[in-house]
DNA sequence: ATTTGTGAATTACTTCACAGCA
DNA sequence: TGCTGTGAAGTAATTCACAAAT
């Protein structure tokens, strides 16, 4: 989020920022990101604030985002081409480099100019472009098999949409993103359900505009 | 998670459940799991467990999920289509009841059997239809303006995936989620981030395999 | 004069451990 | 005997408040 905050910024020409004013455009609070940047080392100037541009080299460093990350897609459905035409677009930090699908019939076809590799090609190409990072955007009932191939072609990091639990190796990391639980939870906030739960008061996580490791 | 964790105890034909039981499957803690479920209500049996088709039926309850909730999707793109067809086939809890898109060449299509209508009738067939809960998937530019006319139309509850954080009006609700984010953030779980920061050691809410709120 | 970076105080969350019930 | 529901204890996160720095 202030990776994001920060190139608004240097869009607008904003040089400074103090943790006050990142407070405002963020929604924390200035503690909280003094804390949360501290964490990582001294990146501000007493009685300044933080050099932006500074400061987005730094959060960049520490997410890894130094040279272009490739991601690979796994299933060219819907959501995998939204997700494409995503990644191409805006920033080029994070980028879809490759995409594969099982069905035939889209192996060979293009999303924003990539070729749709088939299934097979899989850990193979995967290896060869040593790509960490995986979004797997398949049915649920083959989620598994494909993290499990995932893994053994060396990926570190996957983005799953299936509204699967699934089992990764120690050291794999499995962000999960449940569109249903996300619609679902969503009705909670709503008169329908407040009108009968009298007294639940929950702390407001979803006011904060956060993502809490959701997409 | 707990519903869909139910939901598939049901289709195995498990009627009931421990609190143990609950965490081996979810993850989480037994004590976590008693604390969440008692916080509500009563709804186990000492000694025995949970009923879980009395569970789910209480969590449908506090969620505001009796009857099927209807939602209205904003922006008919890959995002809008993977949504609605997600929605559609399979839980009938909460669906994608109409669907608006400001371009012309796209009113009129249908998705999933929903006749895509003009952006100008959004706000009175929200209101026609009473509905609560709508879904924005469209570009950042104008996230904001449409949110406006949701929050006129009387919706209460907006899951966002454009990139801009919106500012909504007290008593409603905007989840967002950010799918450049999430990408980002992944990256940091990879070797290229680890190699350059030596103390990382995040809490890995990642792991658990939750939404955090997020979709 | 102003704002960072950070220990101390506070508040929130999780885990422990057990009384209360079936 | 077994498992829930829940105060008490322990752990983590946030906020306070101020010395250090420019």
């Amino acid at each position: 989020m202030y990776l994001r905050e920060l190139q608004d910024m240097a869009a607008e020409g904003v040089h400074v920022a103090s943790s006050q004013e990142l407070a405002q455009r963020t929604g924390f609070s200035s503690e909280q990101i003094r804390k949360d940047l501290a964490y990582f080392g001294a990146f501000g100037t007493r009685g300044v604030g933080y050099d932006t541009s500074l400061l987005e080299a730094e959060i960049r460093r520490i997410l890894g985002l130094q040279r272009g990350v490739k991601v690979a897609l796994v299933g060219a459905g819907n959501l995998g081409t939204a997700l494409t035409r995503y990644s191409q677009q805006e920033h080029k930090d994070v980028r879809i480099s490759v995409v594969f699908d099982a069905d035939p019939a889209k192996v060979g076809q293009e999303i924003e100019g990539l070729r749709i590799l088939p299934a097979a090609e899989m850990g193979r190409v995967i290896r060869e472009m040593a790509i960490k990072v995986a979004v797997l955007a398949v049915p649920g009932e083959v989620a598994q098999a494909v993290l499990d191939e995932l893994m053994d072609a060396g990926i570190e990091a996957v983005l799953n949409f299936s509204p699967v639990k699934l089992r990764a190796r120690p050291g794999v990391t499995v962000q999960n993103i449940d569109l249903t639980m996300e619609l679902q939870s969503l009705v909670y906030y709503t008169s329908e359900a407040k009108g009968t739960e009298e007294e639940a008061i929950l702390p407001d996580a979803a006011a904060k505009g956060g993502q809490d490791g959701r997409l």
